[in-house]
DNA sequence: TATGAATGAGGTTTCATTCAT
DNA sequence: TATGAATGAAACCTCATTCAT
């Protein structure tokens, strides 16, 4: 009896299963009119009709609208915690472990581009919670960890890790921004050569 | 007597300087709280409270909400572009005019906080006009100008404009998102430190 | 001295007609709005644009929209019976004077087509006021008379003087109604022999 | 045990039925406050609550109010249209069709009097859609050919179908306002003379 | 006296959330 | 469990009326 099969009972894996794939719709459809509309400007039962959900099911995954997107920001920063976190911790020197957390930064904007809008062309202070709060930091430490260790190395500027992070995250933002304004096109070239830029912006001159 | 007295008998001008007194009431209110919470999650008559009028009072000065939000970008870039044409075009080296211009972005987010975060940390596009858009333009050509002058002339990376100056753009600004969110404090001198670290972005090594 | 000079100090007559002007520019205006969308259509300070006065200067006339709307109400009937009474009452044959009666009421719907549509395609009952409902009586008075004058005379049918006018009244709205309906247009033929049919439906046969 | 016994078991047929029901309430509740105060003297939360909905009910079964008046118009005119085609085309002398138009009409306006006084009491040009003006010629054609068949066979007079059919309407519903304005009581006795009077107006004099 | 800017109550409409099915 | 019809609070906006000038 294969999984397709009319099986009038369902075993819990099945249900557990489609349960999992109607969260993960509503989940879906949530980041895209997020990303699109802001929270404000997005209405949950749109939300339920992108997700082919009757607006009631929502509720039954999510405790209210403040909740929804807490997770939506939640599973799309996990999601980019996943790609920073590739080859950057451990070996390698500074400027190989820049190489890898900026190729990094670009799949996840290249693979992900709904949920980099989301997460980037937002202000989600006023309805962020603690959790999400936390989040936002665990993406941060392996970058600070980069940084500080370059310091101690010599191979990065002695100024404010965070306030290096935050230029060099800034910056490729702003690329990432003025290509979906329509004002330049960040082709592989481009983004290689930001790379460079952006490494010089750390490195200390020997 | 000035003409600040507390005269007796209403003039025209008196009226009129009510009305632009008022109307700049209501600007100011509604830019604070579109800052704070964005164009969906502010209603109007939270904007009039704000601004000390009666809800009504704000349709005689915006045609509606939209247009309202217009307005207030209208005059934040506008604000922005009076500050960033300072010193910029014309003479010096590039160098001392990129500081200039460092300088007046600096001068304008310390001056106009609520202004500079309303222009950078919301969502724009869903609502702006052409002549929003126009001035959303403006604001960049002299920067603009500057780059490809700097490139003619060797100190500037040959680079897209548009990408550079979206490097350095979005630089500063996840320096200021980072200090607005608490991971750090931009001091004078960080400024100061990212101010070379950035000019090191666009120039060209001789 | 002509009276359009600048005198600086008005005599009272001059007051009193420049008033007089504008309390009919205000019923004239209203009377044209009410017509063409209703009372609850219509907003006073349009009324007062098109009067071209001031929004404040109506309630200087008039106690409020209610009070308004009965005076162009009256105002208008008023009209309606200054055009009926004329030759209808004493002398001729029933005949004639129904001619009479014909005429005024063909003239009285082209000399003020706006009065017209204002009294017959409303439905005032919600907000008349006692006096409003006697002048409307007082119009159809004299043609209740002539309508019991034919019955004893034998000339009109015997049937209730006020069903007998209703249908005859009620005819000739319906006809102009067709014409500002665009289904028909209501020559003077027409008129003519609407009239002739008309006076079949009041005459007795003998 | 009848479809209509209370069933446990919720059908989708109960479903509908329900839906069907609360849209019929509305429409009903909708006509009344109409018909008694006009289009714009009606607010959406009143017909709400007559109809024994929530507010935002309404805007379930009908786009804006606009698109309410005007089901409330063809609901109304339908069953107009209804009414008067019943006996009127085909056989039978003119007179004797003649004579169901007129009964058609009266029973109309009997049972369902606000009906009758929404349709002819007030002015819908403003707010009436293609459909409602489509629904609205209906209406009328079924009386334009009697007209017109009544003229080739020398019963009717020789005038505009159009004039002679306003003018014979335009009486009944004279009467009729008359009526509900309390100047006159349309008994049947009434009402049959005013149908011979009305034959009149139309039949040609051989 | 005349004005029209100002107001807030109330209009139309939307939407987060509930609950009967 | 899943639905989506129903709701009413609250959104945006209008307008009858007032009142400082």
């Amino acid at each position: 009896m294969t999984s397709e099969s009319s099986n009038s009972k369902p075993t819990p894996s099945r249900r557990e299963s489609a349960a999992q794939d109607k969260y993960a719709r509503i989940l879906k459809a949530a980041l895209e009119l997020f990303a699109e509309r802001g929270f404000h400007g997005t209405a949950v039962p749109e939300v339920a009709k992108r997700a082919g959900v009757g607006a009631g099911t929502i509720y039954r995954y999510f405790d209210n609208k403040e909740s929804l997107v807490n997770e939506v920001f939640r599973s799309s920063k996990t999601k980019l915690k996943g790609y920073l976190i590739e080859n950057i911790s451990g070996e390698g020197s500074i400027r190989e472990r820049f190489h890898h957390f900026w190729q990094n930064l670009v799949r996840f904007a290249r693979d992900n581009p709904v949920d980099f809008h989301f997460l980037e062309l937002q202000d989600h202070q006023p309805y962020l919670d603690a959790e999400s709060k936390k989040i936002e930091l665990e993406v941060l430490v392996p970058i600070w960890a980069l940084c500080v260790q370059g310091m101690r190395q010599g191979d990065i500027k002695e100024l404010e890790a965070e306030s290096l992070m935050a230029l060099v995250w800034g910056a490729f933002v702003g690329l990432m921004k003025a290509e979906s304004m329509g004002y330049t096109k960040a082709t592989n070239i481009t983004l290689e050569k930001a790379e460079e830029i952006c490494w010089e912006m750390l490195a200390s001159r020997h």
